[in-house]
DNA sequence: GAATAGTGCGCAAACGTTTGCACGTCAACT
DNA sequence: AGTTGACGTGCAAACGTTTGCGCACTATTC
């Protein structure tokens, strides 16, 4: 590897003409700047990145720790993320902690050994308190998912309101037992969207049935096995709203199984949206659409505002709260009367 | 930040030793390994893994350079990628090209930079040459795709013989008209797809019509373009298979566009595989079927394999080819007669 | 003609870690 | 008692870059 020191004795200056040459910032003559920028082409020099960033005490590299990159929802955060690092001269360092407090522990550690320039992250379900600690020094913003041991500003959703929207609209269809899919956590995420889901029943002086209420890991698995459960009762639901992103998948799966090439017979609501919920059966999936690219784009720029701001700006707690929609399509009607 | 000369002047010890203590390979009494180990816990050390680069001339990072993470076939790869690297202990570099050169370049520069231990890449279209020499003094291992600029093995599938089994399954059902998207690129990916189909014509004594071969950017956009256009021909194909990934996903677009609930009276074979297609409409699309986790975990192993041997093994060209499937779904029938 | 300011560049220290070498101690040999 | 070896530790250099300070030189000003 060719360094800078290969360069300036190339050219008979000392290493930090050469430095400061490259950088452009100092006083050096033209001349001198144009011969070192010409030498180091030619010579095909590459700065190394981790010299410059012990020396400055930070790297140009940004932690992104996701639960799943397959996850359309995730995946669709991880586009922009990328988008914005690369206009803003980081390179991303992506973790997929799959849910795991420990995984995502380890993979903290590695961030802030890297000394990263900033960390978003998407908490698991438990966050533990060592992350918590090891994050303390470094910028650090939470998507969708809020967890208090992190002392960071979270940038997601209103959830309640996003689930009271959409099981007052089922509701509204003439849908009395609706089943939900929800992600067991820790996190007020989980929380908000139950109550918004109850909420919705109250307001309307109605109440959810306790075994249509599904809580469990958030994954696929858990959205197939409850829906599959709910599908089975004796009187089973007339509808259904996932409340996650990989519960939803699981939904379809199970509804796909239960059903087969059959019409299925349940009102269905998913959650985020994907290029794929458009060729649902029938018509398509409706669903609560998510403004990922918004909640990706502005956890950057808060991101990018504590990094600049060298920590000057003290961690604000703050939960920057972004518009939900629903978008209809043929997997929602009035419930049909069961004989 | 705690240093390890922190650590040191806490326990009254030489840095060396509190170094050899951590890493616990050299010869430094129990008792003192102990003590270190206390001490480092207690004050929240975290090793500077920048310095530790910059001593060792190798960083633990690991370039994964992708055109596209939405794409669930790519996504794939980076979760097996992403699980692979931990194992093995490193961090990934993701970065997202959009298959565009220039992108691409300026990400390999950073990971040279960065002097990450090894990349993995789904070449653009048209690699630059400055990326082959930026490079030539890192362990790479090329993903499905096989550029000639790249001297690095590549890890992929049998392009010609998935197309030629994709295309002879279609006439073998009575098809005649056969519609293909592929990729346009400079690679021998896309030739090889597009000779695949061609010689499962030959073999039976056909040949393909030159409206129904479809060449493009490999993006959704140009599979929906491509199939709206052929849809509308004035004898529009009786089948039409994809030969991309994303190309997929636009051809389902089209499709669902111009048949809206109507039942498509176009066969489809899709291209790779996504937990959509089995909720395609009409008992989900049959597909190509791919070993995306297989590529990412082979390719991750050579990596390692070229990593570990430091760069005694020379760059070897070779092309591993691993099999592709077919999964027959509702899409795909004999051809119905026009009236 | 001397003081002042500005320009272009080099010296050397610093960032945090690793590692080859050497030093001292102690036990086990001859 | 002297030699050998093993063991535990410290010293100092090295990795490649950046940056504060200082030096030499030229141009400007009184």
């Amino acid at each position: 590897m060719v360094t800078i020191k290969d360069i300036a004795s190339a050219l008979g200056v000392s290493p930090s003409t050469v430095t400061r040459a490259l950088a452009g910032n100092s006083r050096i003559s033209a001349a001198t700047v144009h011969r070192v920028r010409e030498q180091a082409e030619a010579m095909g020099y590459v700065a190394d990145l981790s010299a410059r960033a012990m020396q400055s005490g930070t790297s140009a590299l940004l932690g992104l720790l996701l639960p799943d990159i397959q996850n359309s929802f995730y995946a669709g955060m991880a586009r922009t993320v990328a988008e914005q690092c690369r206009k803003a001269g980081y390179q991303l360092v992506l973790a997929v902690t799959e849910d795991d407090p420990e995984i995502e522990q380890q993979h903290i550690r590695a961030l802030v050994g890297a000394r990263c320039a900033g960390v978003l992250l998407v908490p698991s379900a438990k966050v533990s308190v060592a992350s918590g600690r090891l994050l303390s020094n470094v910028p650090t913003v939470q998507l969708v998912r809020r967890s208090e041991t992190l002392h960071a500003c979270c940038v997601g959703i209103d959830d309640s309101n996003a689930l009271a929207t959409a099981t007052g609209l089922l509701l509204d269809l003439g849908h009395r037992r609706i089943g939900i899919l929800l992600g067991e956590s820790q996190l007020d995420t989980a929380c908000a969207r139950r109550q918004g889901h109850e909420q919705a029943y109250a307001s309307r002086g109605l109440s959810p049935e306790s075994e249509l209420v599904r809580v469990g890991a958030p994954r696929a698995r858990h959205g197939r096995d409850a829906t599959a459960a709910m599908l089975k009762l004796s009187t089973p639901p007339t509808a259904i709203v996932s409340a996650g992103a990989a519960l939803t998948e699981g939904m379809l799966d199970a509804v796909s199984d239960y059903f087969g090439t059959e019409e299925p017979n349940v009102s269905m609501l998913g959650f985020g949206d994907s290029s794929a919920f458009r060729w649902w059966r029938g018509g398509g999936l409706s669903t609560i659409t998510l403004p990922i690219a918004d909640i990706a784009a502005t956890a950057c720029e808060r991101l990018f505002e504590r990094i600049d701001s060298k920590g000057a700006s003290p961690a604000d707690n703050t939960f920057v709260c972004l518009d939900t929609g629903i978008v209809l399509r043929g997997s929602t009607a009035p419930p049909t009367v069961n004989v």
